[in-house]
DNA sequence: GGCCATATTGATCAATTGATCAAACAATTA
DNA sequence: TAATTGTTTGATCAATTGATCAATATGGCC
């Protein structure tokens, strides 16, 4: 009955009518959904909290995505593809092992900064809601990002155990390696309403915490592969 | 009109009448409360799912803690406490560095254990909500944990400072350190479900995993310190 | 057995919340 | 200007969900 009903092919319409006005209604819609959703996580989201982020009536973000799990699902999987993006590092085939440590140090701290609820928001979805993550591991294994993903991991691992082999680092299976570097660089971010409250109470700030982690963190991880 | 409405009391009222019976009423819930509010967190948790794990009815949750924010208060704080707990390794005035570090891995990854998703739930709970985080850290003040944590901290400084100065230790903040140890003992924990989709997809598995971390971490840390 | 306090339930309420829809609006085209 | 198409809104619906309450059950006690 309702004549127009865009819902699943509106994403491709684009800025036609109004060439210039404010902002693209869908991306205001979209940017207010990712701060809703990344911090609220997807049950304790609100549709009408988005709109009102938005500046928008919540019908209107109905019109554009059809539901809030529609949105919700675009939301997560736009977050998980910018975490994966800034693994993309591992994929230097030439680096050595301190030059892939050093940029994916960099590349990680550089990426998530701006928007950092994101990785907690990830872990949060992957716990609360497991059908999230047998989704996300189907689309992953299809997907280019995981491609390049798996031949990084393969490449790491024929690193460290050349390393390994011929003595210049300490046995250390590179799966171990891999959560430790991980860990290292995400778990402040998922951490960091705690970790900034600390920080506060002891006059500082967790921007400057993670500028002074982004130069610490090479070092104390490369330390800890020497012999 | 209710004349038996026991709600803010009947905490502390205990095993009277049926000295034995299957299990405490009120901790079979309690338990339910766990498992329902660490899984979906705050927001995701129904008290329908509670009282289905507990097998009750829905209104005896009511009758037992009032309301469900009640309910998740004391879930949480509770959880938090547990957390806390697992840090209190750290009071050891007479253990050195080394020993800490080792007392303090394998103490956290033995509590946590057992109950894995407390550490994920704690961080989603602190950044969902900020305002617990707020009562958090009042609470955390004020309570016997927090002394015991203020003054390990303390201690800990010293003793990283005083290796620093006698060149045993390469140079690093204390509060780089800490967050250095607290990313590589609690992330495991927090990543858990896509850690262990991706463990399972090699064919390992995630408890074999957290065994041979507990192993391997202490002398991954001792490593990256030294000088 | 009868009484009393506590425990437990089924039915129901009221508020929240995601979703729908018809109407109004805007912009482009004929 | 009229028609058409796409956009936006206010009002409303229906389902979910936390909460309430009267009724009933259960066990201890006289």
């Amino acid at each position: 009955m309702n004549s127009s009903n865009p819902v699943s092919r509106v994403t491709s319409r684009r800025r036609s009518s109004p060439p210039e006005r404010d902002l693209d209604t869908e991306s205001k819609i979209l940017q207010a959904a990712r701060v809703v959703f990344t911090r609220r996580g997807t049950s304790g989201a609100r549709m009408q909290e988005i709109a009102a982020e938005a500046g928008v009536n919540q019908a209107l973000i109905h019109y554009y995505f059809g539901s809030k799990e529609q949105l919700a699902e675009r939301i997560f999987f736009e977050a998980a593809g910018k975490l994966l993006q800034a693994m993309s590092v591992f994929a230097n085939p030439t680096a050595t092992l301190r030059e892939l440590v050093e940029q994916f140090v960099a590349a990680y701290i550089d990426t998530i900064r701006h928007t950092p609820f994101i990785p907690g928001y990830i872990l949060a979805e992957t716990t609360q809601s497991p059908e999230r993550l047998d989704a996300l591991m189907q689309r992953a294994l299809g997907a280019a990002p995981a491609q390049i993903a798996m031949r990084a991991r393969v490449r790491i691992e024929q690193l460290i155990v050349a390393h390994v082999a011929d003595g210049t680092m300490r046995p250390l299976t590179p799966r171990q390696l891999l959560v430790n570097v991980m860990a290292l660089v995400a778990f402040p971010f998922v951490a960091r309403p705690i970790l900034s409250a600390v920080l506060a109470a002891d006059g500082a700030d967790f921007d400057d915490f993670i500028d002074e982690r982004k130069h610490e963190l090479p070092g104390f991880i490369l330390n800890a592969l020497r012999p």
